[in-house]
DNA sequence: GTTACTTCCGTAGTCGACTACGGAGTCAAG
DNA sequence: CTTGACTCCGTAGTCGACTACGGAAGTAAC
């Protein structure tokens, strides 16, 4: 045969790309992908470039890209002149460790919470909700 | 003086609890605090206890509770009986942790990206770009 | 050739935590 | 007594990344 992966109806490409077929409609709506030409009357196919470019998409935004962000990532995509993507991704990564530094503020001041809550006897009131209280 | 803190308009007791009227009005709508009586057409009053109430939801907001948690939590609010509150605080603390450890995995990625592309010469094609392609 | 699944397409709804708007009523200062 | 700021209240809009719906038309299986 001459592919699996070519020529495929939108439901099929969805399968391969590992997402919902309306999730496929709306990247196209959102210009991340291409809507292959229609036969008179038919219906559209895709092939394996959709279905590398919708991976691009999901690795990106497993790295914490912004769909408007990974559409900007797409039309570097030959890799040659990488200054912008790397400006991007300079950009995601300080962004990403300040919601890290933030989570990490959460973590120690719940854990030290539910620390302390599991001690204190029945008596006094819970320092849990006393945190909360004074600011 | 009787006191600066009670009798406040709710133009005055947003800007002491520290945010905008707006959000006074939809805490209410949700349910977090009370709408006050509000004499023959006249306008509804607030107090220092209202003002608390703020500021226990925002810093619980700060810890990752969610306005439907605070919520619970404040019917809590007397500290006597705290194990639903605990149990909610471990809830978030799992959440938390887990969100920290996806975006540890983001940073480190994302950084190992970066020094890639700020290592590689001009003529190869860009391993940031590259590591998005194959999944 | 009929049934049943897809596809096509636009529009609208979801979630959370607000923010904005509009029009009427209230209040204090001058 | 007028001006201007503030309050009241409901409804609607925002953001991001989808998800759901609905009706018509295409297509595959039996
Ligand atoms: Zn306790
Ligand atoms: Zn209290
Ligand atoms: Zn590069
Ligand atoms: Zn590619």
């Amino acid at each position: 045969m001459e592919s699996a992966q070519e020529n495929l109806t939108i439901g099929a490409f969805a399968k391969a790309a590992g997402v919902n077929v309306e999730t496929i409609r709306f990247y196209q709506l959102k210009g991340l992908l291409p809507r292959p030409e229609r036969p008179y009357g038919g219906i559209r196919r895709y092939g394996r470039t959709d279905v590398a470019r919708v991976k691009f998409v999901k690795s990106a935004q497993r790295l914490g890209f912004s769909l408007d962000e990974v559409g900007r990532l797409l039309k570097l995509e030959d890799g040659t002149h990488c200054s912008e993507a790397a400006e991007l991704a300079a950009h995601r990564l300080a962004d990403v460790r300040a919601r890290l530094a933030d989570l990490q503020r959460m973590e120690a001041e719940l854990a030290k919470l539910v620390g302390e809550c599991k001690a204190h006897s029945g008596d006094i009131s819970c320092p849990l909700i006393a945190a909360l209280h004074c600011c």
